[in-house]
DNA sequence: AGAATATAGTGGCAATTGCCACTATATTAA
DNA sequence: TTAATATAGTGGCAATTGCCACTATATTCT
């Protein structure tokens, strides 16, 4: 039976699920979970930030990033410290336990991207990175 | 603050999350979730088919499907029919409700795309399409 | 034919996510 | 200054999804 990839709505529904298996699993070993690997990912990347900046940097709902990062603080990767200057927000920084796998997901999340783009040419490649975050970009401009 | 899009996982990560958020408030009128709306696409478009063709098309794993076709056949928008040859599976197919949404949906889709390409030439917005069905097949295809 | 294996579908559980209502703190307006 | 409004974060609930174990039926092998 044909795969057919007629509609970009399905080709962003499997590329999503398939990329977060794949880091799910890549992951695994370090009991970490796909969603968990990202926020580390982006604390590391900033060094401090506010939940609030994880959740516009990722376009994701703030309770959803609470939660994680709650999780995350329990597992030792990162540690909230108040913000002297605005009680309501914690200051996010990453442990050296994070620091650890910070290199280990890049790569991983590196991994997927050539899984996908395996049968592309490197300018077919680097052409589907820009139109991508060119749609994402504009996907977060919009007012839903 | 800059919204970064440096990785071409997080830009499919939003494009998933918003197309799927458009497509839950674009069909809440007809009581359809996004979920069960992608179901009836794929019922109508074959007219005819088991649960395992719609959980292959759609690269979902089986389980997820049976919940979604047992909703749709409780909210009248789907029959299971048994298969004579083989009874093991059913035989599913749209019903005149789903009918009625099916254009809507289509439509709802294509709004989707349109909304997140916005910003491309109409050889830029083909290009991306296609780049996108190469990397899902490239997806499917392998063995996780 | 009978045994081993493969396939279609179900049900339970956990993780992710979105939405909503809520609290606490900041900021703005009067 | 005080009142109105905005912002950061939390907690609960429901939907989606993936994985696993399971049953029932088909298919293949000997």
């Amino acid at each position: 039976m044909p795969y057919i990839m007629d509609s970009p709505f399905k080709s962003i529904s499997i590329l999503y699920r398939k990329s977060h298996i794949w880091l799910n699993s890549g992951c695994g070993g370090y009991g970490l979970t796909a969603a968990q690997a990202v926020v580390i990912l982006i604390v590391c990347d900033f060094e401090k930030l506010t939940q609030d900046e994880i959740t516009k940097r990722l376009s994701l709902d703030k309770s959803v990033i609470a939660k994680t990062v709650t999780k995350l603080e329990e597992s030792g990767y990162i540690l909230r410290g108040t913000n002297a200057r605005d009680k309501r927000t914690y200051d996010i920084c990453p442990t050296e336990k994070a620091w650890a796998v910070y290199p280990f997901i890049k790569e991983q999340i590196e991994e997927g991207f050539r899984r996908m783009t395996q049968q592309m040419t490197d300018a077919e490649r680097e052409e589907f990175k820009r139109l991508l975050a060119v749609a994402a970009a504009a996907a977060v401009a919009q007012e839903d």
